[in-house]
DNA sequence: TGAAATGTTGGGGCG
DNA sequence: ACGCCCCAACATTTC
Protein backbone atom coordinates (compact mmCIF):
# COMPACT_ATOMS: atom_id res chain seq x y z
CA UNK A 1 0.00 0.00 0.00
CA UNK A 2 1.37 3.55 -0.78
CA UNK A 3 0.21 6.94 -1.15
CA UNK A 4 -2.25 8.49 -4.14
CA UNK A 5 -3.02 11.80 -5.05
CA UNK A 6 -6.31 12.52 -6.12
CA UNK A 7 -6.43 15.51 -8.33
CA UNK A 8 -9.68 17.15 -8.36
CA UNK A 9 -10.99 19.30 -10.98
CA UNK A 10 -14.84 19.72 -11.52
CA UNK A 11 -15.77 16.58 -9.28
CA UNK A 12 -15.81 18.60 -5.90
CA UNK A 13 -17.54 15.56 -4.62
CA UNK A 14 -16.61 12.69 -2.12
CA UNK A 15 -19.35 10.40 -3.10
CA UNK A 16 -19.94 8.92 -6.43
CA UNK A 17 -16.37 9.89 -7.36
CA UNK A 18 -14.51 7.50 -9.35
CA UNK A 19 -11.53 8.52 -9.01
CA UNK A 20 -11.41 9.28 -5.31
CA UNK A 21 -13.25 5.69 -5.21
CA UNK A 22 -10.22 4.16 -6.95
CA UNK A 23 -7.71 5.66 -5.02
CA UNK A 24 -9.38 4.09 -1.96
CA UNK A 25 -9.22 0.62 -3.10
CA UNK A 26 -5.55 0.28 -4.07
CA UNK A 27 -4.00 3.13 -1.17
CA UNK A 28 -4.17 3.87 1.82
CA UNK A 29 -2.96 7.21 2.18
CA UNK A 30 -4.63 9.71 0.10
CA UNK A 31 -3.29 13.21 -0.82
CA UNK A 32 -6.46 15.43 -2.17
CA UNK A 33 -5.44 18.38 -4.33
CA UNK A 34 -6.07 20.99 -6.12
CA UNK A 35 -4.05 23.27 -8.26
CA UNK A 36 -5.35 26.42 -9.84
CA UNK A 37 -3.81 26.73 -13.40
CA UNK A 38 -6.66 28.71 -15.21
CA UNK A 39 -4.14 29.53 -18.15
CA UNK A 40 -3.98 25.79 -19.15
CA UNK A 41 -8.05 26.16 -19.97
CA UNK A 42 -7.72 29.49 -22.44
CA UNK A 43 -8.66 31.22 -24.37
CA UNK A 44 -11.81 29.54 -21.86
CA UNK A 45 -10.56 30.14 -17.97
CA UNK A 46 -13.41 30.60 -15.77
CA UNK A 47 -15.13 34.09 -16.19
CA UNK A 48 -16.01 36.09 -13.54
CA UNK A 49 -19.58 34.47 -11.35
CA UNK A 50 -17.85 30.95 -12.36
CA UNK A 51 -14.71 31.57 -10.35
CA UNK A 52 -17.00 32.88 -7.53
CA UNK A 53 -19.23 29.87 -7.26
CA UNK A 54 -15.11 27.79 -7.73
CA UNK A 55 -14.21 29.60 -4.58
CA UNK A 56 -16.97 28.41 -2.55
CA UNK A 57 -17.36 24.80 -3.64
CA UNK A 58 -13.91 24.71 -2.78
CA UNK A 59 -14.24 25.91 0.63
CA UNK A 60 -16.97 23.07 0.94
CA UNK A 61 -14.85 20.43 -0.38
CA UNK A 62 -12.05 21.68 1.57
CA UNK A 63 -14.28 21.64 4.87
CA UNK A 64 -16.06 18.01 3.93
CA UNK A 65 -12.58 17.04 3.29
CA UNK A 66 -11.28 18.27 7.53
CA UNK A 67 -9.71 21.08 5.80
CA UNK A 68 -6.92 18.81 4.37
CA UNK A 69 -6.88 19.69 0.75
CA UNK A 70 -4.32 20.94 -0.70
CA UNK A 71 -4.15 23.91 -2.46
CA UNK A 72 -1.44 25.22 -5.12
CA UNK A 73 -1.01 27.28 -7.68
CA UNK A 74 1.10 26.66 -11.12
CA UNK A 75 1.22 24.49 -13.99
CA UNK A 76 -0.75 20.96 -13.52
CA UNK A 77 1.92 18.97 -14.55
CA UNK A 78 5.16 20.44 -13.02
CA UNK A 79 2.85 20.67 -9.59
CA UNK A 80 1.46 17.21 -9.25
CA UNK A 81 5.17 16.00 -9.78
CA UNK A 82 5.89 18.37 -7.14
CA UNK A 83 3.37 16.73 -4.73
CA UNK A 84 4.08 13.18 -5.98
CA UNK A 85 7.61 13.73 -4.89
CA UNK A 86 6.75 15.49 -1.41
CA UNK A 87 4.09 13.03 -0.32
CA UNK A 88 6.02 9.79 -1.84
CA UNK A 89 2.85 8.82 -4.31
CA UNK A 90 2.57 6.35 -6.62
CA UNK A 91 -0.01 7.16 -8.20
CA UNK A 92 -2.46 9.90 -9.29
CA UNK A 93 -6.10 9.75 -9.56
CA UNK A 94 -8.44 12.01 -11.79
CA UNK A 95 -12.06 12.21 -13.83
CA UNK A 96 -11.97 13.03 -17.05
CA UNK A 97 -13.19 16.48 -18.45
CA UNK A 98 -13.99 17.16 -22.29
CA UNK A 99 -12.96 20.63 -23.31
CA UNK A 100 -10.69 20.23 -25.79
CA UNK A 101 -7.74 22.19 -24.62
CA UNK A 102 -7.89 20.27 -21.00
CA UNK A 103 -8.55 17.10 -23.11
CA UNK A 104 -4.99 17.73 -25.02
CA UNK A 105 -3.46 18.81 -21.43
CA UNK A 106 -4.59 15.70 -19.41
CA UNK A 107 -3.14 13.24 -21.84
CA UNK A 108 0.39 15.43 -22.27
CA UNK A 109 0.27 15.08 -18.18
CA UNK A 110 -0.60 11.59 -18.34
CA UNK A 111 1.72 10.41 -20.66
CA UNK A 112 4.59 12.43 -18.70
CA UNK A 113 3.74 10.97 -15.32
CA UNK A 114 3.99 7.56 -16.71
CA UNK A 115 7.15 7.96 -18.53
CA UNK A 116 8.61 8.79 -14.98
CA UNK A 117 7.06 5.43 -13.51
CA UNK A 118 3.86 7.29 -11.50
CA UNK A 119 0.51 5.57 -12.09
CA UNK A 120 -1.64 7.69 -14.00
CA UNK A 121 -5.70 6.92 -13.30
CA UNK A 122 -8.44 8.48 -14.82
CA UNK A 123 -12.64 7.72 -14.84
CA UNK A 124 -15.72 9.50 -15.65
CA UNK A 125 -17.68 11.42 -13.09
CA UNK A 126 -18.95 13.89 -15.26
CA UNK A 127 -21.10 12.01 -17.43
CA UNK A 128 -23.55 8.85 -17.70
CA UNK A 129 -21.57 7.45 -21.03
CA UNK A 130 -17.96 8.14 -22.37
CA UNK A 131 -18.32 9.83 -25.70
CA UNK A 132 -16.67 7.19 -27.56
CA UNK A 133 -19.15 4.97 -25.69
CA UNK A 134 -22.59 5.90 -27.44
CA UNK A 135 -22.48 5.90 -31.24
CA UNK A 136 -24.77 5.50 -34.67
CA UNK A 137 -25.17 2.32 -36.50
CA UNK A 138 -22.60 3.14 -38.39
CA UNK A 139 -20.23 3.96 -35.68
CA UNK A 140 -19.85 7.56 -35.52
CA UNK A 141 -21.42 10.64 -33.13
CA UNK A 142 -24.76 11.35 -33.18
CA UNK A 143 -25.76 14.48 -34.14
CA UNK A 144 -29.49 14.48 -33.69
CA UNK A 145 -31.08 14.48 -30.47
CA UNK A 146 -33.70 12.30 -30.47
CA UNK A 147 -32.09 9.23 -31.50
CA UNK A 148 -29.27 9.70 -29.72
CA UNK A 149 -31.55 10.38 -26.58
CA UNK A 150 -33.16 6.74 -27.46
CA UNK A 151 -30.10 5.13 -27.48
CA UNK A 152 -29.33 6.55 -24.00
CA UNK A 153 -32.54 4.54 -22.87
CA UNK A 154 -31.93 1.23 -24.78
CA UNK A 155 -28.33 1.34 -22.99
CA UNK A 156 -29.90 2.58 -19.56
CA UNK A 157 -28.48 5.16 -17.07
CA UNK A 158 -25.62 3.46 -15.21
CA UNK A 159 -26.08 3.69 -11.03
CA UNK A 160 -24.03 6.20 -9.10
CA UNK A 161 -20.90 4.66 -7.32
CA UNK A 162 -20.34 4.61 -3.56
CA UNK A 163 -19.79 7.46 -0.58
CA UNK A 164 -16.22 7.85 0.34
CA UNK A 165 -16.17 10.20 3.07
CA UNK A 166 -16.52 7.35 5.76
CA UNK A 167 -13.65 5.64 4.40
CA UNK A 168 -11.60 8.82 4.23
CA UNK A 169 -11.52 8.58 8.43
CA UNK A 170 -7.29 8.25 8.93
CA UNK A 171 -6.64 8.14 5.42
CA UNK A 172 -6.02 11.56 4.68
CA UNK A 173 -2.28 12.81 4.52
CA UNK A 174 -1.69 16.25 5.96
CA UNK A 175 -3.06 17.28 9.43
CA UNK A 176 -5.11 20.18 9.66
CA UNK A 177 -3.72 23.69 9.67
CA UNK A 178 -0.27 22.14 8.61
CA UNK A 179 0.88 24.00 6.03
CA UNK A 180 2.61 22.29 3.14
CA UNK A 181 5.72 23.63 1.69
CA UNK A 182 4.62 25.87 -1.30
CA UNK A 183 1.04 25.67 -0.14
CA UNK A 184 -1.23 28.01 -1.38
CA UNK A 185 -4.57 29.20 0.47
CA UNK A 186 -8.10 29.53 -0.92
CA UNK A 187 -7.92 33.39 -0.74
CA UNK A 188 -4.82 33.72 -2.40
CA UNK A 189 -6.11 32.32 -5.47
CA UNK A 190 -7.94 34.95 -5.95
CA UNK A 191 -11.29 34.01 -6.97
CA UNK A 192 -13.60 36.38 -5.16
CA UNK A 193 -14.14 39.53 -7.11
CA UNK A 194 -12.17 42.94 -5.81
CA UNK A 195 -15.30 45.10 -5.44
CA UNK A 196 -18.91 43.43 -3.85
CA UNK A 197 -20.48 43.08 -7.02
CA UNK A 198 -21.39 39.42 -6.05
CA UNK A 199 -23.60 40.33 -3.32
CA UNK A 200 -26.96 39.56 -5.61
CA UNK A 201 -25.43 36.45 -6.95
CA UNK A 202 -24.46 35.26 -2.73
CA UNK A 203 -28.09 36.15 -1.79
CA UNK A 204 -29.40 33.45 -4.74
CA UNK A 205 -26.80 30.68 -4.47
CA UNK A 206 -25.51 28.14 -2.02
CA UNK A 207 -22.60 26.62 -3.72
CA UNK A 208 -22.25 23.72 -1.11
CA UNK A 209 -22.84 20.16 -1.76
CA UNK A 210 -25.38 19.94 0.91
CA UNK A 211 -27.42 22.71 -1.13
CA UNK A 212 -27.38 20.17 -3.65
CA UNK A 213 -28.48 17.54 -2.05
CA UNK A 214 -31.21 19.35 -0.81
CA UNK A 215 -31.99 20.96 -3.62
CA UNK A 216 -32.55 18.10 -5.70
CA UNK A 217 -34.32 16.65 -2.94
CA UNK A 218 -36.65 19.14 -2.91
CA UNK A 219 -37.46 19.36 -6.61
CA UNK A 220 -38.08 16.12 -6.90
CA UNK A 221 -40.49 16.53 -4.15
CA UNK A 222 -42.62 19.53 -5.67
CA UNK A 223 -41.40 20.99 -8.39
CA UNK A 224 -40.96 18.14 -11.02
CA UNK A 225 -44.48 16.94 -10.51
CA UNK A 226 -45.83 19.79 -13.60
CA UNK A 227 -42.12 20.53 -14.91
CA UNK A 228 -43.27 20.31 -18.80
CA UNK A 229 -45.88 23.03 -18.42
CA UNK A 230 -44.13 24.86 -15.49
CA UNK A 231 -40.38 25.06 -16.40
CA UNK A 232 -41.36 27.27 -19.64
CA UNK A 233 -42.91 30.23 -17.15
CA UNK A 234 -39.63 32.40 -15.70
CA UNK A 235 -41.90 33.80 -13.35
CA UNK A 236 -42.82 30.38 -11.59
CA UNK A 237 -39.40 29.00 -11.49
CA UNK A 238 -40.61 25.49 -11.47
CA UNK A 239 -37.20 24.29 -12.51
CA UNK A 240 -34.23 22.35 -11.31
CA UNK A 241 -31.47 25.50 -10.65
CA UNK A 242 -29.61 22.60 -10.65
CA UNK A 243 -27.20 23.91 -13.52
CA UNK A 244 -23.93 25.05 -11.12
CA UNK A 245 -23.69 21.82 -9.04
CA UNK A 246 -23.54 19.60 -12.29
CA UNK A 247 -21.01 21.95 -13.74
CA UNK A 248 -18.44 21.53 -11.19
CA UNK A 249 -19.14 17.91 -9.82
CA UNK A 250 -20.97 18.97 -6.77
CA UNK A 251 -23.44 16.37 -7.96
CA UNK A 252 -23.36 13.92 -10.39
CA UNK A 253 -25.82 12.76 -13.38
CA UNK A 254 -25.60 9.28 -12.42
CA UNK A 255 -26.58 10.69 -8.67
CA UNK A 256 -29.58 12.56 -10.08
CA UNK A 257 -30.48 10.26 -12.84
CA UNK A 258 -30.97 7.71 -9.43
CA UNK A 259 -32.61 10.35 -7.51
CA UNK A 260 -35.17 10.84 -10.25
CA UNK A 261 -35.75 7.12 -10.77
CA UNK A 262 -36.98 6.55 -6.73
CA UNK A 263 -38.85 9.59 -6.87
CA UNK A 264 -43.04 9.77 -5.96
CA UNK A 265 -43.39 11.53 -9.38
CA UNK A 266 -42.10 11.05 -12.86
CA UNK A 267 -38.98 12.92 -13.58
CA UNK A 268 -38.99 12.07 -17.71
CA UNK A 269 -39.34 15.20 -18.93
CA UNK A 270 -36.56 16.34 -16.76
CA UNK A 271 -33.77 13.35 -17.08
CA UNK A 272 -34.62 14.33 -21.07
CA UNK A 273 -33.40 18.05 -20.22
CA UNK A 274 -30.09 16.17 -18.49
CA UNK A 275 -30.02 14.33 -22.08
CA UNK A 276 -29.14 17.85 -23.68
CA UNK A 277 -26.63 18.07 -21.36
CA UNK A 278 -24.64 14.86 -21.66
CA UNK A 279 -25.28 15.47 -25.97
CA UNK A 280 -23.57 18.62 -25.81
CA UNK A 281 -20.42 17.43 -24.32
CA UNK A 282 -20.76 14.30 -26.05
CA UNK A 283 -20.81 17.01 -29.05
CA UNK A 284 -17.86 18.81 -27.85
CA UNK A 285 -15.54 16.02 -27.60
CA UNK A 286 -16.58 14.31 -31.40
CA UNK A 287 -15.62 18.41 -32.66
CA UNK A 288 -14.20 19.97 -30.64
CA UNK A 289 -13.78 23.21 -33.16
CA UNK A 290 -17.68 23.98 -32.64
CA UNK A 291 -16.77 25.96 -29.36
CA UNK A 292 -15.40 28.69 -31.96
CA UNK A 293 -16.68 27.78 -35.13
CA UNK A 294 -19.73 26.93 -36.76
CA UNK A 295 -21.01 23.42 -37.08
CA UNK A 296 -22.54 23.94 -40.09
CA UNK A 297 -19.95 25.00 -42.51
CA UNK A 298 -21.87 27.36 -44.43
CA UNK A 299 -22.53 29.72 -41.84
CA UNK A 300 -18.63 30.14 -41.88
CA UNK A 301 -18.89 33.36 -44.50
CA UNK A 302 -21.79 34.83 -42.74
CA UNK A 303 -21.63 38.66 -42.52
CA UNK A 304 -23.02 38.94 -38.91
CA UNK A 305 -22.90 42.92 -38.05
CA UNK A 306 -21.07 44.41 -35.78
CA UNK A 307 -22.65 47.06 -33.89
CA UNK A 308 -20.91 47.59 -29.93
CA UNK A 309 -23.90 50.33 -29.38
CA UNK A 310 -26.48 47.38 -29.39
CA UNK A 311 -24.32 44.75 -27.73
CA UNK A 312 -23.83 46.59 -24.95
CA UNK A 313 -27.84 47.29 -24.64
CA UNK A 314 -28.26 43.81 -24.66
CA UNK A 315 -26.00 42.85 -22.13
CA UNK A 316 -26.84 45.19 -19.77
CA UNK A 317 -30.73 44.51 -20.83
CA UNK A 318 -31.25 48.18 -22.46
CA UNK A 319 -33.20 46.74 -25.60
CA UNK A 320 -36.55 47.95 -24.57
CA UNK A 321 -38.03 45.00 -24.92
CA UNK A 322 -39.16 44.00 -21.43
CA UNK A 323 -38.39 40.37 -21.62
CA UNK A 324 -35.09 40.96 -23.11
CA UNK A 325 -34.09 43.46 -20.44
CA UNK A 326 -35.59 40.89 -17.86
CA UNK A 327 -33.33 38.20 -18.34
CA UNK A 328 -30.30 40.04 -19.05
CA UNK A 329 -30.61 41.47 -15.95
CA UNK A 330 -31.45 38.56 -14.20
CA UNK A 331 -28.42 37.44 -15.34
CA UNK A 332 -26.19 40.44 -14.35
CA UNK A 333 -27.52 40.42 -10.95
CA UNK A 334 -27.97 36.81 -9.99
CA UNK A 335 -25.30 34.47 -12.02
CA UNK A 336 -28.34 32.58 -13.77
CA UNK A 337 -31.09 32.91 -16.30
CA UNK A 338 -34.25 31.05 -16.73
CA UNK A 339 -34.10 28.57 -19.87
CA UNK A 340 -36.84 30.08 -21.75
CA UNK A 341 -35.47 33.37 -21.56
CA UNK A 342 -31.84 31.99 -22.63
CA UNK A 343 -33.39 31.49 -25.77
CA UNK A 344 -35.29 34.79 -26.34
CA UNK A 345 -32.24 37.03 -25.42
CA UNK A 346 -30.33 34.18 -27.72
CA UNK A 347 -32.69 34.66 -30.71
CA UNK A 348 -32.81 38.62 -30.25
CA UNK A 349 -29.18 39.21 -30.52
CA UNK A 350 -28.69 36.49 -33.18
CA UNK A 351 -31.80 36.96 -35.19
CA UNK A 352 -33.14 40.75 -34.58
CA UNK A 353 -29.40 42.16 -33.67
CA UNK A 354 -27.77 40.18 -36.56
CA UNK A 355 -25.07 40.28 -34.26
CA UNK A 356 -22.55 36.75 -33.47
CA UNK A 357 -23.48 34.01 -31.73
CA UNK A 358 -19.87 34.11 -30.13
CA UNK A 359 -20.31 37.62 -28.83
CA UNK A 360 -23.24 35.91 -26.74
CA UNK A 361 -21.25 32.70 -25.95
CA UNK A 362 -18.42 34.57 -24.34
CA UNK A 363 -21.21 37.05 -22.25
CA UNK A 364 -22.68 34.09 -21.06
CA UNK A 365 -19.45 32.52 -20.21
CA UNK A 366 -18.60 35.35 -18.06
CA UNK A 367 -21.75 36.35 -16.15
CA UNK A 368 -23.38 32.76 -15.82
CA UNK A 369 -22.67 31.18 -12.66
CA UNK A 370 -23.05 27.58 -14.58
CA UNK A 371 -21.01 28.82 -17.81
CA UNK A 372 -20.43 25.16 -18.83
CA UNK A 373 -18.61 25.01 -22.59
CA UNK A 374 -20.42 22.41 -23.52
CA UNK A 375 -23.31 23.51 -22.89
CA UNK A 376 -22.94 27.14 -24.37
CA UNK A 377 -21.38 26.07 -27.02
CA UNK A 378 -24.51 23.88 -28.40
CA UNK A 379 -26.62 26.35 -27.07
CA UNK A 380 -25.93 29.71 -29.33
CA UNK A 381 -24.86 27.60 -32.07
CA UNK A 382 -28.46 25.76 -31.65
CA UNK A 383 -30.25 29.14 -31.61
CA UNK A 384 -28.65 30.50 -34.32
CA UNK A 385 -29.26 27.58 -36.58
CA UNK A 386 -25.62 26.79 -37.39
CA UNK A 387 -25.26 23.73 -35.22
CA UNK A 388 -25.93 20.25 -34.45
CA UNK A 389 -29.99 19.34 -34.57
CA UNK A 390 -29.94 23.86 -34.98
CA UNK A 391 -33.38 25.53 -34.87
CA UNK A 392 -34.80 26.05 -38.05
CA UNK A 393 -33.92 29.59 -39.71
CA UNK A 394 -36.96 30.89 -39.67
CA UNK A 395 -37.45 30.52 -35.76
CA UNK A 396 -37.24 33.80 -34.95
CA UNK A 397 -38.67 34.34 -31.17
CA UNK A 398 -41.00 37.84 -30.34
CA UNK A 399 -40.00 38.66 -27.08
CA UNK A 400 -43.60 40.37 -26.93
CA UNK A 401 -45.11 37.36 -27.91
CA UNK A 402 -42.75 34.73 -25.55
CA UNK A 403 -43.73 37.35 -22.72
CA UNK A 404 -47.30 36.61 -23.16
CA UNK A 405 -47.20 33.03 -23.58
CA UNK A 406 -44.58 32.63 -20.73
CA UNK A 407 -45.20 35.52 -18.25
CA UNK A 408 -48.52 36.51 -18.65
CA UNK A 409 -49.08 38.13 -15.55
CA UNK A 410 -45.74 39.56 -15.99
CA UNK A 411 -44.29 39.06 -12.63
CA UNK A 412 -41.05 37.87 -13.91
CA UNK A 413 -41.02 41.49 -15.62
CA UNK A 414 -41.96 43.22 -12.57
CA UNK A 415 -39.37 41.53 -10.55
CA UNK A 416 -36.10 42.58 -12.91
CA UNK A 417 -37.62 45.82 -14.38
CA UNK A 418 -38.93 47.77 -11.40
CA UNK A 419 -39.51 50.61 -13.29
CA UNK A 420 -42.05 49.05 -15.62
CA UNK A 421 -43.67 47.25 -12.30
CA UNK A 422 -47.02 49.21 -12.36
CA UNK A 423 -48.12 48.78 -15.67
CA UNK A 424 -50.63 46.24 -16.31
CA UNK A 425 -50.44 42.95 -17.81
CA UNK A 426 -51.54 43.69 -21.30
CA UNK A 427 -48.98 46.56 -21.62
CA UNK A 428 -46.17 44.71 -19.89
CA UNK A 429 -44.46 42.99 -22.71
CA UNK A 430 -44.87 46.16 -25.22
CA UNK A 431 -44.62 49.40 -23.47
CA UNK A 432 -43.86 50.97 -26.78
CA UNK A 433 -48.08 50.17 -27.80
CA UNK A 434 -49.12 51.06 -24.59
CA UNK A 435 -51.21 54.18 -24.39
CA UNK A 436 -49.87 57.43 -23.44
CA UNK A 437 -52.25 57.51 -20.47
CA UNK A 438 -51.54 54.13 -19.58
CA UNK A 439 -48.16 55.18 -19.53
CA UNK A 440 -48.06 57.81 -17.53
CA UNK A 441 -50.42 56.21 -14.94
CA UNK A 442 -47.66 53.88 -14.11
CA UNK A 443 -44.62 56.40 -14.22
CA UNK A 444 -43.57 55.20 -17.45
CA UNK A 445 -41.41 57.54 -19.79
CA UNK A 446 -40.17 56.23 -22.67
CA UNK A 447 -36.98 56.91 -23.76
CA UNK A 448 -36.03 58.29 -20.53
CA UNK A 449 -37.37 55.70 -17.55
CA UNK A 450 -37.08 52.51 -19.70
CA UNK A 451 -35.76 52.69 -23.27
CA UNK A 452 -37.94 52.65 -26.55
CA UNK A 453 -36.95 49.56 -28.66
CA UNK A 454 -33.37 49.78 -30.28
CA UNK A 455 -35.00 47.89 -32.76
CA UNK A 456 -38.34 47.12 -35.16
CA UNK A 457 -39.55 43.54 -34.62
CA UNK A 458 -40.97 43.15 -37.57
CA UNK A 459 -38.60 44.67 -39.83
CA UNK A 460 -35.65 42.74 -38.14
CA UNK A 461 -37.30 39.38 -38.43
CA UNK A 462 -37.67 40.06 -42.41
CA UNK A 463 -34.16 41.10 -42.26
CA UNK A 464 -33.13 37.96 -40.60
CA UNK A 465 -35.29 35.51 -42.71
CA UNK A 466 -33.71 36.97 -45.43
CA UNK A 467 -30.04 36.38 -44.37
CA UNK A 468 -30.78 32.73 -43.25
CA UNK A 469 -32.21 32.05 -46.66
CA UNK A 470 -29.24 33.21 -48.52
CA UNK A 471 -26.80 30.68 -46.53
CA UNK A 472 -29.42 27.58 -47.80
C1' DT B 1 -38.26 24.52 -27.68
C1' DG B 2 -42.12 30.20 -33.54
C1' DA B 3 -44.56 33.74 -35.89
C1' DA B 4 -47.23 35.59 -39.33
C1' DA B 5 -50.11 35.00 -43.20
C1' DT B 6 -53.75 32.69 -45.09
C1' DG B 7 -57.77 29.66 -44.95
C1' DT B 8 -61.99 27.79 -42.72
C1' DT B 9 -65.83 27.67 -39.75
C1' DG B 10 -69.65 29.09 -37.14
C1' DG B 11 -72.31 32.25 -34.29
C1' DG B 12 -74.67 36.52 -34.07
C1' DG B 13 -76.28 41.00 -35.82
C1' DC B 14 -78.96 42.88 -39.13
C1' DG B 15 -81.85 44.13 -43.13
C1' DA C 1 -87.26 32.82 -41.69
C1' DC C 2 -83.52 33.82 -44.62
C1' DG C 3 -79.25 35.41 -46.57
C1' DC C 4 -75.51 38.29 -45.98
C1' DC C 5 -71.71 40.19 -43.58
C1' DC C 6 -68.49 40.52 -39.87
C1' DC C 7 -65.26 38.62 -37.07
C1' DA C 8 -63.47 35.69 -33.51
C1' DA C 9 -61.60 31.23 -33.03
C1' DC C 10 -59.25 27.74 -34.75
C1' DA C 11 -56.55 25.24 -38.44
C1' DT C 12 -53.19 25.20 -42.10
C1' DT C 13 -49.45 26.92 -44.65
C1' DT C 14 -45.38 29.45 -45.30
C1' DC C 15 -41.11 31.53 -44.06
Amino acid sequence: MSAAIVWFRRDLRLTDNPALAAALAAHDTIVPVYIHAPDEEAPWQPGAASRWWLHHALDDLSQQLQGRLVIRRGASLETLQLLVEQFGAAAVYWNRLYEPAVVARDSAIKQALRAVGVAAWSGNAALWFEPWEVATRQGGPFRVFTPFWKRLLELGLPSPGPAASAQLDGRLAIRPGTVTPGGTSLAELGLLPGIGWDAGIAAQWRPTRAAAEARLEEFLATDVRDYPQGRDQPGRERVSRLSPYLHFGQLGPREVAAACSTGRHSAAGFLRELGWREFAHHLLFHFPHTVGAPMDTRFEAFAWRNDGAQLAAWQRGRTGLPLVDAGMRQLWRSGWMHNRVRMVVASFLTKNLLLDWREGARWFWDTLVDADLAANSLGWQWTAGCGADAAPYFRVFNPALQGEKFDPTGSYVRQWIPELANLPPKWIHRPWEAPPAILHEAGVTLGSSYPRPIVDLKATRLRALEAWARVK
